[in-house]
DNA sequence: AATATTCCCGTTTTT
DNA sequence: CGGGAATATT
């Protein structure tokens, strides 16, 4: 056994650049790896982790953190093919936590049966809690509270330190309301996906002999997408490397994408001040991606200020033109890429090395029209949504009250379904009977006490109650077995067998979901019912999309991160779209928004085609768009713009970006709500609504044959009208 | 209590 | 446009 690294391990240097060699070889104290997109990180990481086994340690010693589940399985599989022995965690931050509060479990002071609530259930107990705090819904939306407890949480705030925090009147009211949440969701026994990372930041920082048992477990720690993290994370991350140091981080500040969910970008910027004498190694060629591409992207991230300037080349070559496309509409965008992919699959490209990307998962919608129009076989990126289906749910709703009884916001949702004659008003006088005597409500439902107070809906509570205690026995048995006991024995087969006008798919679903659950238990032999229902937790939907001899791919841009294709199309370019704006009020983070587009078009090896629809349909009306301003960040030789009428190639100069076509009427003083309008086409109609953004005005007008368009003002023909021009 | 219908609201990205 | 909730109907 060799201990002093070099030349007997020139196997894992081989192929690899200076800069790559240097992070191999770096076991001892802090590293960053500033890895632009297509660097060759993963081959990196991967080498320093075989590296790492082979010199300094055992597997079992290495802990390796991803961003989603797919990205840990192929770590796993590239380091096994590494020759490598198994022994090494690598998976994400919230399998990690899962995991370690499960074991843990007592000394973080939780039950270790609890359940993780996903994010329709939490949605669901935020309301509750609203409610509890004698609220009305419409004046505190749940989405808005949710996203203000997601956020505290990401902070790591507990509702009393964000309550000390709040200083005006309706922050002190969301704390009212965080501080509910976390009551009902503490009675139920559960735990949020903010919560799996809390809990174990807090839980390190405050037991300091766990502490340092773990960073003896965790001897070697490697974080990929570290731009991505946020403060839980990064806790962790310092708390379990705090006397070791041996923190190595991957990542590209150019590459994130999830300040949304509390991501810190500070985190990788400060690293070397976080971690004084840190190895700082640059991965800046590029491997992946032809010339044009990469200066295409180049061109556009440039545009941000807050960055780190990076020099990114590449030895690959020139390739073809980077394309954009201005097309009429969505249904025209969405055929013109069906039937260039076709072209592109005759020809022998693998559909598998293709990729539609869009910036929100409703743009799948049409592209999924014109992609069965030409007989083009594709997958979309979403199985969250598979779990997330009303069969799916109710299934895992029957799992999670057997294993956690105390989880009421399943139990509620199963207790009528299928349905079985127990209504609302029985529901009510349930729930009341428990809270007046102290107890869960499954306890009462399963109790032995008389049920009389219901009348005539006490037998079928009754019955309900049997039911649930005989399903006690399959806690024992594999997931597979439960799984398909409680399909049948709850009455959901028969359920979603039998009614017509239902979802003809749900029963295939509950199907699936059994090979679900086999699949995973090959994979994980020994495996409990806890477990499965955690991995349905938390696998995301990139999880689930093939690479290999699959079909096309339709994904969300922060889908597509870390995967890389042939031919890549992003559509939708166009403002308010990427970047996105939520609207008028609160403009979007445009740096982010741009380092969306720089993922997206990274991901690109051989050809990328951006696109932008002319009209596009958004929550049900057509709308004149107007083009990204990042279409006007790209320019010179290697772009060529393609309009839609046939003849294509006019060069773009940057003369234009600054005010579009388009200019408000001149009376538009005059114009409000009720203003009779006229359009060419539409003939009269009545403005029913207005908005004045920063830059744009939107008008909604219902016309005379009662059909309703908006539009954005400046770019819609219309004309004002008086009552005596009409007559 | 269950089903059918209407209406109203929000409206991104995800572990 | 689409989901969920309130409302109407059987």
């Amino acid at each position: 056994m060799s201990t002093d690294g070099g030349q007997h391990h020139d196997d894992l240097l081989e192929g690899l650049n200076p800069p790559q060699r240097d992070a191999v070889v770096h076991t001892e104290g802090p590293l960053l790896i500033l890895a632009g997109p297509g660097s060759g990180k993963t081959r990196v990481v991967t080498r320093r982790v075989a590296y790492l086994a082979r010199t300094v340690t055992r597997p079992r010693h290495i802990l390796a953190i991803t961003f989603t589940n797919k990205a840990a399985k192929e770590m796993q599989d590239r380091i096994r093919a590494l020759d490598v022995p198994p022994g090494a965690t690598v998976c994400t931050f919230h399998a990690l936590c899962a995991k370690l509060l499960r074991i843990y479990a007592d000394r973080a002071g939780l039950a270790r049966n609890f359940t993780i609530v996903d994010r329709d259930d939490r949605r669901k107990l935020v309301k509750q809690a609203i409610e509890a705090c004698g609220l009305s819904t419409s004046n505190y939306s749940p989405a808005a509270a949710d996203q203000v407890i997601g956020q505290a949480k990401n902070k790591m705030l507990t509702p009393d330190a964000f309550a000390r925090l709040a200083s005006d009147w309706r922050n002190q009211t969301y704390a009212r309301i965080y501080a509910a949440y976390e009551q009902l969701l503490s009675s139920s026994n559960g735990l949020d996906f903010d919560d799996l990372l809390m809990r174990v930041a807090q839980l390190l920082a405050r037991d300091e002999t766990l502490r340092a048992e773990l960073e003896d477990w965790f001897r070697y720690v490697l974080i990929d997408e570290y731009q991505d993290t946020n403060a839980a994370q990064y806790q962790i991350a310092r708390l379990l490397t705090k006397t070791t140091r041996n923190l190595c981080a991957t990542g590209d500040p150019d590459q994130s994408i999830y300040g949304w969910r509390g991501a810190d970008i500070g985190n990788i910027l400060s690293f070397e001040r976080d971690y004084p004498g840190a190895l700082v190694v640059r991965l800046e060629q590029n491997y992946r991606s032809t010339q044009r591409i990469l200066t295409a992207a180049d061109q556009l991230i440039a545009a941000n200020q807050q960055r780190k300037k990076k020099n990114l080349w590449t030895e690959n070559v020139q390739g073809p033109n980077v394309r954009i496309v201005e097309i009429e509409d969505a249904d025209e965008e969405a055929r013109f890429i069906a039937k260039d992919i076709v072209e592109h699959v005759r020809g022998g490209l693998p559909p598998s090395e293709i990729a539609v990307f869009y910036r929100v998962n409703s743009l799948s919608r049409t592209l999924e029209e014109a992609f069965l129009h030409e007989g083009l076989a594709y997958q979309i990126a979403r199985g969250v949504e598979f779990y997330a289906r009303k069969e799916i749910k109710d299934v895992l709703a029957y799992l999670r009250v057997l294993v956690n009884p105390a989880d009421e916001v399943s139990l509620l949702r199963i207790i009528n379904t299928p349905p079985r004659g127990i209504g609302d008003t029985t529901v009510d006088r349930l729930v009341d009977l428990a809270r007046g005597s102290q107890r869960r409500v499954y306890d009462v439902i399963t109790g032995a006490d008389d049920l009389a107070a219901l009348g005539r809906s006490g037998a079928k509570v009754r019955e309900f109650g049997r039911l649930l205690t005989g399903f006690a026995d399959l806690l024992q048995r594999p997931p597979t077995e439960a799984v398909a006991a409680i399909i049948s024995r709850s009455g959901l087969r028969a359920h979603y067998q039998d009614e017509t006008g239902l979802d003809e798919a749900a029963s295939a679903n509950l199907d699936e979901l059994v090979s679900a659950a086999r699949s995973f238990e090959n994979d994980h032999p020994e495996t409990t019912i806890v477990d499965w229902l955690e991995h349905a937790s938390l696998v995301s939907d990139v999880d689930t999309v093939q690479s290999n001899g699959g079909p096309v791919t339709l994904m969300t841009l922060h889908a597509a991160k870390g995967l890389e294709f042939r031919l890549v199309y992003l559509i939708g370019l166009e403002e308010g779209l990427l970047p996105f704006q939520r609207n008028e009020g609160t403009p979007a983070d445009e740096e982010e928004e741009r380092r969306l587009c720089f993922v997206g078009m990274t991901r690109a090896k051989e050809r990328l085609t951006l696109t932008r629809a002319r009209y596009r349909m958004l929550r049900g009306a057509t709308e004149r768009t107007v083009r990204s301003p990042f279409l006007d960040e790209l320019r010179g030789d290697g772009i060529e713009w393609v309009g839609d009428d046939g003849f294509a190639s006019r060069r773009r100069t940057p003369t234009r970006s600054v005010s579009p076509e388009g200019r408000l009427p001149d009376d538009v003083a005059e114009w409000e709500i009720g203003t009779l309008v006229e359009h060419p086409t539409h003939g009269l109609g009545q403005v029913m609504a207005m908005h004045r953004g920063a830059k744009r005005t939107h008008v909604d007008v219902l016309f005379r044959d009662g059909s309703r368009r908006s539009w954005v003002l400046e770019f819609a023909d219309l004309r004002r009208v008086d009552y005596h021009d009409v007559g």
